[in-house]
DNA sequence: TCAATAGTGTCTTTCAGACAGTATATA
DNA sequence: TATATACTGTCTGAAAGACACTATTGA
């Protein structure tokens, strides 16, 4: 092939929820271009010198990165391919070509990832200042605009938010997650009632304890799994 | 960089719905690897040779293989990215990552494209046949199968169907079109109730004349938009 | 005239939104 | 005991699925 050739990385949008605000995570750049700035954590994807040894996949390279910056196992996060950005320009060094995912990381996991991150200043971002007052590297605040698109668009009708609630939870604790994604409140007694249905659909179960808090204590559940039939 | 890097291509899953059947525009293989099979249409992305000149948007070439593919201009034509294929080995030859896309072309000008592919063997596939019948080259049964969970997980939902009919079109015509894409019958009551919602909400409009076939003549519409506000 | 499709309407069920009301913890 | 929240229930309207029925054309 007499074509040039770009580079392809991997660009994470990495989500928590964190006091019921939904929190991306970002990285501050040491090096140019765009130094000092904030930035979607990501990488190259790792290719082979030959036919025979091509490499990672993409998706292996977009969990590695994940894995890293986090510094927790891939089973307990959730990853999802987003979109893959490829205008000329938006690395001024080079083309760049980025694949985009869309990670999510359970709250009780979040306070650790700040130490998994070799050294470069990594920091969980309310979306409202991410978006609003912090102006990113690259085309990095397109990307965060689509993820949020994503997990704003797929809330209601996926099993997403269960990634963004500990492994037991209330139905209130759902609910609050529910309401970080999409910044607007939900009438409760109506989430509970679509909770419900979850429930004698198998999706969800009860489990052991209950939950105390300043108030009077809640039944706990799990999620089982998305509808086995 | 001292990084290895892939060549980048894009796919493209070209649909179009030809009497009543869902179908998609595959092209043999004249060269290895592959040789003699078929195959989505698809080419390398065009990478400049600087950081000045950095070439072609991913997008823009989808949209140069598509014209390629189909001699028909742009804006007649729905494009959208579907997912970005990389695992190593999926082309022996070398390592490629691949960004797939959905390509929709309305059936009035579906007719004219064979003459467009510059004396490739070019041909409009039922999808029944394509992902039973035929093998496909590279890992492009795997693109097809995510092409048509897109188009079938979309078309109740959105305007994409409006790609898949003439610029003006009876109720029916339109219900064949979500048949086809489904491959599954739909009430045709419930569907005209569906559409003429559309209609009070400004999506659609009664375009002028009727449409003569071998039964009552049938009113004709043509698509406004998605909804101004 | 009759077969086929265009086009209308009805019944039932499901589910969302709004909101009232009861129960039971802790401060 | 007071208040916040857990939890239950009711009313209404939007919309889908099933299906019956009328209207009008070309063969």
């Amino acid at each position: 092939m007499d074509f040039n050739r770009p580079s392809v990385t991997v660009d994470l949008a990495i989500f928590t929820v964190l006091d019921a605000d939904l929190k991306i995570l970002l990285i501050r750049r040491k090096l140019a271009p765009f130094e000092g700035m904030w930035a979607l954590p990501g990488g190259f994807v790792l290719v082979g010198p030959s036919a025979a040894e091509q490499g990672e996949s993409v998706e292996d390279a977009a969990y590695r990165e994940l894995e890293e910056e986090t510094g927790l196992p891939r089973r307990t996060l959730y990853l999802e391919q987003l979109h893959t950005f490829g205008r000329p320009g938006r690395d001024p060094r080079e083309r760049v070509i980025t694949v985009a995912w869309v990670a999510l990381v359970r709250p009780d996991l979040a306070p650790t990832v700040h130490a998994g991150t070799d050294a470069a200043d990594a920091r969980w971002f309310s979306v409202r200042d991410a978006l609003a007052d912090t102006d990113l590297a690259f085309d990095h605040s397109d990307i965060v605009d689509a993820a949020l698109d994503r997990i704003r668009g797929k809330v209601d009708y996926s099993s997403i938010s269960f990634e963004l609630v500990p492994p037991t939870f209330t139905i209130a604790e759902l609910r609050s997650a529910h309401e970080a994604i999409k910044g607007a409140a939900y009438d409760p007694g109506n989430f509970r009632r679509r909770f419900k249905r979850m429930q004698t659909d198998g999706v969800i179960a009860v489990a052991p304890g209950r939950r105390h808090t300043a108030t009077k204590p809640a039944k706990v559940y799990r999620f089982v799994g998305p509808t086995p039939e």
